[in-house]
DNA sequence: GGGTGAGTTCCAAATAATGAAACTCGATTT
DNA sequence: AAATCGAGTTTCATTATTTGGAACTCACCC
């Protein structure tokens, strides 16, 4: 009921694809072996389809393997019909505006936060290098947030899945503290992150929902202690709050036209 | 030696994914299936096995699938390692800084043209929506010059796989005219867009090639005939051919600290 | 209340995946 | 120059998975 990799062979394949991604450069066969549990002739097929398929790509000077760029084309269409960001980004500009300080757009992928936008106080925001990047969903704001509005189930799955490993003094470490949190951010409607990732760094997050009140995403705003406080921050929660709800109720709208206006 | 989906039951999966990318707008079970050439069971265990694997996400408001969230963040790794971008970042900023005309950075994926970074003139780059976008290889800039420097083979396979359809009276809709051309571009070092894929845009391309020859991507510099002509862009040759060596030598570097800088 | 169609499950037959072992080939070592 | 080594590649009998026609569920509409 929670298979680590499972779902047959385009299972396996694609858990080969997400090792290839996590060594974060290019890599060669022998070292996936070592860390793979798949046989070599299985590995090697594997690699050999995944390529066939642009999945992966193959630098033939070095014998190296990295992530291929049919991802990128793929990632275009998840991006622009699965996320929130192309709904969300006049909204998150205004907001930014208004506040002047970093604000994030997430949405969960399995048991992590999955950052699709972000607009930063100090420099325009870099691509794919900030869309894509990923963070540990038990000591972030949004990953709190996000958790404690899913159902009791799905809450349950992920928090058996975090790590618990402890970032800063302040960092929840077990299943339990994180647990009372999530009853309590779901009391406030919203969530903190008091430090427990980053010394020095704190933030507020709300959850994006639908009209069926299930998880959308959340939607944070970042500080640092020498510019704020919690306090502070939780002065925002209004007007962050109205922004998850207008980005909510454009992304029920925009995501279909139902009826495309005619008839 | 061309198989059109291919590669076992991986390769049938991913050309669910690719199928569900291409609706461009989140898609019915029914919509699917009317398009497919898998019998019903089928499809349907394969986009279950996508769904759970978090490649497609499922709405179950609407009963709806799109590309998911995962691709996102493979895509983010895709981008960063296998994709020229991160590379050529400061080159790309630095050649518009000089021209002030619109710049794109391209790779092939299979036969088309995937767009990795872009530059514009106007307005700030806007995230996956530019990145990640695809355009046809016969009737652009870049799409001839990376087709001209590959080898024969490659060329060929490329050259049947396209659709040639007409967008403008400058397209060029058949094989032998885009052959005729391949050879004059490889001859000189550079390619046009004479107006084939958008009346009244025309662009001069370069390749970006590796130390052993082989095609790492392209680099285009678009204006208007409004702007300029093709002998003006002719002029701009010398700077964007320097542009692609750089980024061509870093890239060669970069991808490999060969032996991390230490004993 | 019977009909329709989207979505889901079943299961025997057909097919594809598996992985130990053997092989290739280039680069070291003896 | 021969032997060794190790990365990468292929083989093939065994095994497990995929396959898809058909039957089923369920909500909705007439």
């Amino acid at each position: 009921m929670s298979a680590p990799i499972g779902d047959g062979t385009v299972g396996k394949a694609l858990s080969v694809l997400d090792q290839v991604a996590a060594f974060g450069r290019p890599v060669r066969f022998v070292e996936l072996i070592a860390a793979s549990p798949f046989p070599k002739a299985t590995l090697y097929r594997f690699v050999q389809t995944l390529t066939n398929q642009g999945m992966l790509s193959f630098d033939p000077d070095r014998g190296t393997y990295a992530p291929g760029v049919r991802l990128v084309r793929l990632a275009h269409a998840a991006w622009a019909q699965s996320s929130l960001a192309p709904v969300a980004r006049p909204y998150l500009d205004a907001l930014s505006e208004s506040l002047g300080e970093t604000i994030h757009l997430a949405q969960l992928d399995h048991a992590q936060v999955l950052y699709v936008d972000k607009r930063s106080a100090a420099r325009p925001l870099e691509m794919f290098s900030d869309a894509g990047k990923i963070g540990p969903a038990y000591c972030t704001g949004v990953g709190k947030t996000m958790l404690a509005f899913m159902e009791n189930d799905a809450t349950d799955d992920i928090v058996e899945q975090q790590s618990f490993h402890r970032f800063t003094p302040h960092t929840l470490t077990d299943a339990a503290a994180l647990r009372a949190e999530l009853v309590e951010i779901r009391e406030n409607g919203y969530g903190f992150d008091r430090e427990e990732h980053e010394p020095g760094i704190i933030c507020i997050a709300v959850p994006i929902l639908s009209d069926s009140g299930r998880v959308l995403g959340g939607l944070s705003v970042t500080s640092s202690t020498d510019r704020t406080n919690l306090a502070g921050l939780e002065r925002l929660v209004p007007e962050i709050q109205e922004t998850a709800k207008q980005i909510a109720r454009e992304a029920s709208a925009w995501r279909f036209p139902d009826r495309v206006a005619s008839t």
